[in-house]
DNA sequence: GGCTCGATCTTG
DNA sequence: AAGATCGAGCCC
């Protein structure tokens, strides 16, 4: 049976939950479609100190979510054209989050319930939710569920699934984060060794 | 009000 | 290597 991620979940340091969220799905309905995804990839950004962070501006009204309690969806529109999907971490008042980078497309009950394989015909599976901007695009993630709980009558859930052992785990730095100076290169990007879903490997 | 640039992805 | 495309953040 499946089983709802729920406020525990998010007890712990950004980093930790960052790694325990690896091999957790990620789920999304709307009306009778149903997808999920094995999450495989996620990076950490740690608050107002963390250059590479939304929140180093400050409390902005762009980053009120990422302020609030844990367990909510921040939810961003970047380059003009896609969204990002975050989960957001730690007590009101601390602005640290967990980037959902990558996922594996998963079948359940034998049934493959995400992606709609008429949709991705000819496409490598591997290379269909490989990357943040990819990931909400194929599940309907925007704006609108900014701010949202992640819970399954939003649509929008975390499931348990499998835990990954820290010796499956690699940690490396973060992708796109360049103008973050001492922060651009810290290890903050994690994903499941040997995953061949995970956006960009060996960085 | 205007300018710059981004936690991206696709095509060439 | 560059273009798509737009809102946040910042400086007038």
């Amino acid at each position: 049976m499946s089983k709802v991620l729920k406020k525990d979940f998010f007890i712990g340091s950004t980093e930790e939950i960052t790694q325990r969220l690896l091999g957790k799905l990620l789920c999304r309905s709307i009306g009778t479609r149903i997808w999920k995804g094995k999450i495989v990839e996620a990076e950490s950004y740690l608050g107002e100190k963390d250059l590479a962070a939304h929140a180093s501006h400050g409390r902005t009204k762009r980053t009120e979510t990422m302020y609030g309690p844990p367990g909510h969806a921040y939810v961003y529109l970047i380059y003009g054209m896609y969204n990002c999907l975050n989960v957001v971490t730690q007590e009101e008042g601390t602005a640290e989050a967990v980037l959902i980078r990558a996922l594996e497309p998963i079948v359940l009950d034998g049934e493959k319930i995400v992606p709609d394989q008429d949709a991705y015909e000819g496409r490598s599976i591997e290379k269909i939710l490989n990357g943040p901007g990819k990931l909400c695009r194929e599940f309907q993630i925007d704006k609108s569920l900014n701010g949202a709980t992640f819970s399954r009558k939003n649509g929008l859930w975390l499931e348990e699934y499998e835990d990954i052992p820290p010796e499956r785990i690699v940690r490396a730095k973060r992708i796109g984060v360049e103008y973050a100076k001492q922060w651009k290169d810290k290890p903050l990007r994690f994903y499941i060794k040997d995953s061949s879903f995970v956006s960009k490997k060996n960085i």
